[in-house]
RNA sequence: GGGCACGUAGCUCAGUUGGUUAGAGCGCUACCUUGACAUGGUAGAGGUCCGGGGUUCGAGUCCCUGCGUGCCCA
């Protein structure tokens, strides 16, 4: 062991530590390594802005967990990628480079949005790299980049090919501002949403009236039915007969089904299509007509007559007026209810009639759940958010978008016949606008005149993409060697995917469909969960108003990236945690604490070579007892860590560093090690603090490597401590551990009495003392004898009498100064 | 409306299978510059463990119920 400077800079440590793990390649992944694997499936951030605090306290957990595995001598795998296409990134890209996608045309849209992808990604990896992330950057990955294209196109020509993912002219939930279909995850539930619930009556034939209520009379126009509840008294006798619209005057039967809700407004409902999922369900399973009235840009069409041309909102507005002038209005009141909006942009979602392909989902919920069930979650409890979303899904997988930056289909159709023409998987990827079918003639209906195709002008979902990540990191090892089928084969399923609690209905669960779509497998055995950080005041950080206070960057910049994972790791596994500075000054304190203490036990270790085989002859009951500690504080702190309970592990090693070990250990030593030649403490010094050092280094990974080269690389043997072996406690440590604790506690006892007698008396514990009584009790007597040399040190008495009592605490009767 | 969390000291939280006197950090009070560290140390004050009921020899912990907060889904 050599001596460390005096002070630890992080501003100036940091830097050169990275730089050291990057040029040693010390978390490059070996394809070659012997031992067991751990790989990660590393969620490729949106690159659509900034760095969030959110995306530092999830990464930074998920590295904790990876340092520790890797730190076990498991083989990691640790990718990074980046998910830099489709709608996210052309808003994002629209925004900041001030273009619109249909004026300047759909080649030129594309290469903004890469230009700026790859400036951005730039900028992350480097604030990553700050942060500490133990990534192989060799085994990076963008969702746009020709391999993960070519794997995504043949994932979809794989599901076409079994029928899991099919072509359909269907009703799909759509976003009139972004002009394209939208899966059912990208909605969100908007609450309080005023609006006017209206009743307005139908025409009867036999002259009477049929009263509906509805918050959407916009959609009058596209009414193809009335539905009242069949177990409803009051409308039983209209069941099969019809009612004629407002307005527009159509004829539509009324019908009944149980989904119609007798006790919502006049119990009798339009349906039209389509205002709302219910319709949907109405308009397949009765088999009624289709009238479409709204355009794909949210304006009437010539189906709604005089109202063509105008927006929802106007139109809705204007057909209110004008029933209120025909003396149409029978009642009206302000409500507020639940509005499904675009994720993206918070425009309310519609439904319309287009051709999207679609991945089944719906007929096979039960496998997703029971895939679910095959995984461990960390916490287990987020389990219930992936099940309780798959029960409530009502729609199949819409993976066209009606967009430009995206993941093209590899299909063309045919003009004549639609047949759907597929590429071939040598083609891939491939652009279909650009080149033209592996085929010269309609394998459907034999046409081949010039122009008898027709690419798909559409791109896909960026989930469609970013849901094959497994197999897009199986693909990452083919510049070393390894082929991505050779990859799946040794190394399927993957063991971690870490993510936030939002992603779950999306990133997780798409994740899995294609998995076992694909593969047959789940994608992975563990999963962790993180919750999301808060702004200061606990609420949620909005990431359109992020504060100068809530900059990763400069966080890391005042309080180093130890700090900031040290705030990152002081939450249970998968709970939300508020922005702290007194958490990072907690972090800024210990990084400096470990420092000190280990530039002090290096003053002694100079040159110390630990003996293979624990020196029990040399061991007094303050090192006993330190020994049993480490052994009891290592155990506890690797069963938390196996369980993913990383803020549980840390508490413990604080715990046994900052109170056990400086305050009392060091204190007690100091006499034997000032004294003389101490090859007890010297051999309990060495093992404990290069075992808190490891047991911290998957938190504080910069201070901890700084220490290990600085003061025990030597004699540990590697060269970083993150490939270091894993502290593992010596069973002779664990001894009689039972009563070394006690004896230590016995200690602690007299060190204890001593120190709140010279506070109440308001002196230095440095303060000499003539004499001290201690009455003890039989065994501890002897231990207290055995540690004379510390007790005299740590009270400063110069004399200590051990009186064996029959039974009864340790208490110290009298003190002379 | 359904589900999942959470509710413990002024603040942020820990409390494993039920078991002595409920813990930590910060803050607060008093003190100590002690031969690693004042980004430190010592001592101290501070809690009807959200309310109610139950099981038990014994409940912060298990069960029921109510209240409050947050999230997910209708």
């Amino acid at each position: 062991m050599t001596g460390l400077p005096p002070k630890y800079d992080f501003r100036t440590a940091e830097p050169v530590i990275q730089e050291g793990w990057s040029s040693s390649g010390v978390y490059h992944f070996d394809p070659n390594h012997p031992g067991e694997a751990y790989l990660v499936d590393t969620p490729p951030p949106t690159v659509s802005g900034r760095i969030h605090v959110g995306h530092v306290f999830s990464y930074t957990q998920a590295d904790v967990m990876i340092r520790y595995h890797r730190m076990r001598g498991r083989n990691v795998f640790y990718p990074f990628g980046f998910d830099d296409n489709g709608l996210p990134t052309e808003v994002f890209t629209e925004n900041n480079r001030g273009v619109r996608a249909r004026d300047v045309g759909r080649q030129a849209f594309i290469e903004a949005c890469l230009g700026l992808s790859h400036e951005v990604e730039a900028q992350f990896e480097r604030f990553w790299k700050r942060l500490g992330l133990s990534v192989d950057w060799r085994l990076r990955y963008s969702t746009i980049d020709p391999r993960s294209r070519r794997v995504s196109q043949a994932a979809f020509l794989q599901l076409h090919e079994t029928g899991a993912a099919y072509r359909q002219e269907a009703p799909t939930l759509w976003c009139t501002s972004c002009r394209t279909g939208v899966a059912q995850a990208e909605i969100d539930d908007k609450e309080g949403v005023p609006s006017q619930f209206t009743t307005i009556p139908f025409g009867l034939d036999d002259g009477g009236e049929l009263s509906i209520a509805t918050t959407r009379p916009e959609l009058l126009a596209a009414c193809v039915a009335v539905f009242v509840n069949p177990g409803d008294d009051r409308f039983r006798h209209l069941v099969g007969s019809f009612a004629t619209t407002p307005i527009f005057g159509a004829r539509v039967p009324v019908l009944a089904d149980a989904q119609a809700d007798p006790n919502k407004g006049t119990g009798a409902v339009m349906c039209c299509t389509f205002g709302d999922v219910t319709d949907v369900g109405w308009w397949r399973n009765h088999q009624l007509p289709l009238k479409v009235v709204i355009t794909p840009d949210g304006r009437m069409n010539s189906m709604a007559g005089q109202y063509e041309g105008l927006t929802l909102a106007q139109a809705r507005a204007r057909i209110l007026d004008d029933l209120g002038a025909a003396g149409l209005v029978r009642a009206q009141r302000p409500i507020e209810h639940v509005v499904g909006v675009h994720e993206r942009c918070g425009t309310a979602i519609e439904y319309l009639l287009a051709g999207q392909w679609f991945i089944r989902l719906l007929d096979r919920k039960d496998t997703w759940i029971e895939a679910g069930r095959r995984m461990r979650w960390h916490p287990d409890h987020m389990r219930a958010r992936y099940e309780s979303w798959i029960e409530g899904l009502n729609w199949d997988w819409n993976i066209t978008r009606q967009r430009y930056y995206g993941v093209t289909f590899p299909v063309w159709y045919c003009r004549s016949c639609a047949h759907v023409v597929t590429a071939t998987r040598e083609m891939l990827p491939v652009d279909p606008q650009d080149t033209p079918p592996p085929v010269d003639a309609c394998p459907g209906c034999g046409a081949s005149e010039p122009g008898w195709h027709v690419a798909d002008p559409d791109v896909m979902d960026t989930w469609a993409t970013s849901s094959l990540s497994p197999q897009i990191c199986a693909t990452l090892a083919e510049p070393f060697g390894v082929d991505a089928t050779t990859f799946e084969s040794r190394f399927r399923p993957m063991s971690l995917r870490p993510n936030a609690h939002d992603i779950i209905r999306t990133w997780d669960f798409y994740t899995i469909v294609r998995s076992i779509y694909l593969t047959g497998d789940i994608p992975w055995t563990d999963v962790l969960i993180s919750g999301h950080a808060l702004d200061p005041a606990g609420k949620k950080i909005s990431k359109s108003k992020l504060k100068a206070a809530e900059d990763p960057t400069a966080m890391l910049e005042q309080f180093s990236a130890d700090a900031v994972r040290y705030w990152a790791t002081s939450v249970r596994t998968g709970g939300d945690t508020a922005l702290s500075e007194e958490v990072f000054r907690n972090g800024s304190r210990l990084v400096t604490k470990l420092w000190n203490a280990v530039r002090f036990a290096s003053g002694f270790l100079e040159g110390y070579a630990p003996p293979r085989t624990t020196p029990i002859e040399h061991l007094n009951a303050t090192d006993r007892w330190m020994l049993a500690r480490l052994a009891e504080t290592t155990t506890r702190a690797t069963e938390s860590l196996d369980l993913y309970e990383f803020a549980a592990a840390r508490i413990e090693v604080e715990r046994l560093f900052w109170t056990d070990l400086c305050d009392n250990y060091l204190e007690l030593v100091k006499a034997r090690l000032y004294e003389g030649d101490a090859p007890g403490a010297k051999y309990v010094l060495h093992h404990v603090l290069l075992a808190v050092t490891k047991l911290l280094a998957p938190y504080l990974s910069h201070v901890t490597e700084a220490v290990y080269l600085g003061a025990f690389a030597g004699v540990d043997g590697r060269d970083s401590i993150h490939v270091a072996a894993w502290p593992e406690p010596d069973p002779a440590w664990s001894d009689g551990a039972t009563a070394s604790i006690a004896a230590g506690n016995a200690i602690l006892e007299v060190v204890e009495a001593v120190r709140r007698w010279k506070s109440e008396r308001k002196l230095s514990v440095a303060a000499p003392l003539a004499s001290i009584v201690v009455e003890c009790p039989s065994p501890l007597d002897e231990a207290l004898r055995v540690a004379m040399t510390d007790l005299r040190g740590v009270t400063r008495a110069s004399a200590i009498e051990i009186r064996t009592v029959a039974a009864g605490p340790v208490t110290v009767t009298d003190i002379q100064a």
